[in-house]
DNA sequence: CGATGCATAGTCCATTTTCGACTATTCGAT
DNA sequence: ATCGAATAGTCGAAAATGGACTATGCATCG
């Protein structure tokens, strides 16, 4: 596991993985679909298992709606 | 080594990465000093030997004095 | 209640990645 | 040619990864 994981950073981003999702009335499996991998690679990463690097979370933003960009400004605000 | 690397979109953000360190006139040994890891560390990450998660991305922008968000989207439009 | 169905968590393990100490290379300056 | 700074690259033990598969949780229904 990454140095950086087990923080309250990331715990806030995960959180907002979630929460992004869920709002969009999405399922792991539903997303797993929209950025081709597995729900069980999902289900790791919103919970922490697996980390994200900078490019796969873009595509993530993107699947759900969001602008990369605008979400971490956003994250950078609370942390 | 991850999915996502070898793309174009890599190639750009690493290009960024050495920009904007050159810039900031630093050395790679400078850097690691601010982010707390070795020079090989940022080598590797530079280079596209090793992938930087979401966090580590932005930590590395800070000790750049960049806002994330904003080298985020200026990549996005690239791409 | 028991059964069925979906969403998510968690296991397993072969494979890939990672890290940093250390060494090699490159290159400009003298 | 030598020195010195910056970067690239090697090595190997330790850790992370991914995906197939299984387990659990939790509604809802007959």
């Amino acid at each position: 596991m990454a140095k950086s994981m087990h923080t309250a950073a990331w715990a806030k981003l995960l959180e907002q993985l979630v929460e992004m999702r869920l709002t969009r009335g999405l399922t792991q499996q539903d997303l797993a679909e929209r950025i081709e991998r597995t729900q069980s690679f999902i289900s790791k990463i919103e919970r922490g298992e697996r980390r994200l690097d900078v490019l796969e979370f873009c595509e993530w933003m993107h699947a759900l709606g969001h602008d990369p960009a605008d979400v971490i400004s956003l994250l950078a605000k609370e942390v």
